[in-house]
DNA sequence: AGTATGACTCATC
DNA sequence: AGATGAGCCATAC
């Protein structure tokens, strides 16, 4: 057996895991990667990312580790990944969200087990 | 096949 | 707290 999952499995695992994460609560691209199994590909998160045309999807909810926008400072998706943050109660100070990750909750949520 | 770029992350200054 | 350099992975040329 070579590879019996597809390309697409491990994409809609990222999105469960985006998906996974409340309003008013942020993740980091490397948690998300994270809670995919996908540990260390953080970088791909975001491609799946910006693959996806899902409008279900809260791609907005995702961060840098450092809790900023990962956009560039001068793009529309900064705009507006701060402008949808702001009305889900998120704080944001100058690119930045000034509020912890929701790692933990995300853990729970994603097992839904819990 | 090798180089360049990117919605990244970490260590260090 | 912000800036810099090196590492890592996948895609584009």
């Amino acid at each position: 057996m070579i590879d019996d999952t597809p390309l697409s499995s491990r994409e809609q695992r990222i999105l469960a895991a985006v998906r996974a994460v409340p309003a008013g609560q942020v993740a980091s691209y490397a948690a998300i990667a994270r809670r995919a199994g996908v540990p260390g590909r953080a970088r791909w998160v975001a491609r799946v990312l910006a693959r996806s045309e899902d409008p279900g999807l809260p791609w907005h909810r995702i961060v840098r580790a450092d809790g900023r926008i990962a956009f560039p400072a001068d793009s529309e998706g900064f705009l507006l990944q701060c402008q949808r943050l702001r009305a889900e109660g998120v704080t944001i100070r100058r690119g930045r969200v000034c509020q912890p990750f929701a790692e933990d909750d995300l853990d729970a949520l994603l097992w839904g087990d819990a």
